[in-house]
DNA sequence: TTCATTTCTTGCCATTTGCTAAGTGTACCG
DNA sequence: CGGTACACTTAGCAAATGGCAAGAAATGAA
């Protein structure tokens, strides 16, 4: 696999050279996730900085009745880890796996720690990361109060079809912060219009 | 005022030396907040990273229809400010609102990068800030997809009493995903057991 | 293929929550 | 003092959503 899409993403963000993003990408290093398998399991440190060039990852959490909860979906072209996890060095309580067979890149905590000492534009970089999931989650968190679940799943469909060839409804239904019945009936409210 | 809370804040995190505390709390200038008065209007560039010694703060934001959400309470010994619009220079979308007179220190975003660059320790401190405010939105997400209105009311009083001396009913209601007419429902359930 | 498992849909009913509007109490202002 | 505004409660009804269970469809394994 060559690391030239790594490097794309980098440079993209307009934080760091083209230099500076080959760099960094010689630093990190392969990794492939078979369909089904975790990245990361509950329990552990996160300890993989994951940039998903191709496939498809699901995060979830259980809940106190044990139903799993999910949590994310990361397509290619993202990074995937738990930042709270990864930050503090405190074990996740969620877990990340693969729905499709996975390819991509991976630093660990130390890799990163070094490289936002040695390459200087490389923290803004890290920083813009954090801040981006960050505010998707806010916006998630003012849908999740002010819309209502048939208009949270329609902005799902357009903003993120990919989720649907991907997941499995009951996965999405969780995400969407309803249960699978009504998501199904959703649906079929939904393509009668 | 004096910055005693400010650096003991600093070096809370474990993160800064008592020196290293010192410094930076210097750069921050003192700022009060009259009650009802605006920390940050939607609109503007949120350029202000606000420590708040006392007080008490509302952030909302404004739905579709005009509807205020409260996206966050703040009470003394936080950090307040709009992450996206800080990091990103962009207009928020977001309101902070004093809800009884407040006094804290800020640094400008410029302010802020200088000292990023000078004092190393410092972007840990950062960088844990906003790890901090991630997660916390994260457990509140959560608990809006898997637990009822009463079960997040109950523990919001559990964890954040103050918050009801502080706001009002409808902004309560609104941050817990509710109407105020089910949040007064609620209480007057929650009264009787 | 066949069988078993999982996913998705559907129907019925209960519960939660929202919407509207009215009523009460309180604070503030002229 | 009266009046207005605002916050909170309450009631009645409607809409949204959940829980449960059964059945259909899809998937995967032997």
């Amino acid at each position: 696999m060559s690391s030239q899409k790594l490097i794309q993403f980098f440079k993209n963000s307009n934080l760091v050279s083209q230099k500076a993003a080959e760099e960094i990408a010689s630093t990190f290093s392969p990794k492939e996730i078979k369909k089904n398998s975790f990245l990361l399991k509950e329990g552990r440190i996160c300890d993989e900085y994951f940039f998903l060039e191709n496939g498809f990852i699901r995060a979830f959490a259980n809940d106190i009745d044990g139903n799993d909860v999910t949590t994310n979906f990361y397509s290619s072209g993202q990074v995937v880890f738990e930042v709270s996890s990864f930050f503090n060095r405190t074990v996740s309580k969620e877990n990340f796996q693969a729905i499709v067979d996975c390819e991509g890149w991976y630093i660990t905590y130390e890799q990163l720690n070094n490289l936002f000492h040695s390459m200087h534009d490389f923290r803004d970089f890290g920083r813009s990361i954090l801040v981006k999931g960050f505010s998707s989650l806010k916006i998630r968190m003012l849908s999740m109060i002010t819309e209502t679940a048939e208009q949270r799943y329609d902005t799902l469909l357009k903003t993120n079809p990919e989720i649907f060839q991907q997941a499995a409804l009951k996965h999405i239904a969780s995400y969407l912060g309803i249960t699978d019945t009504s998501l199904s009936r959703i649906r079929k409210e939904y393509t009668k219009k």
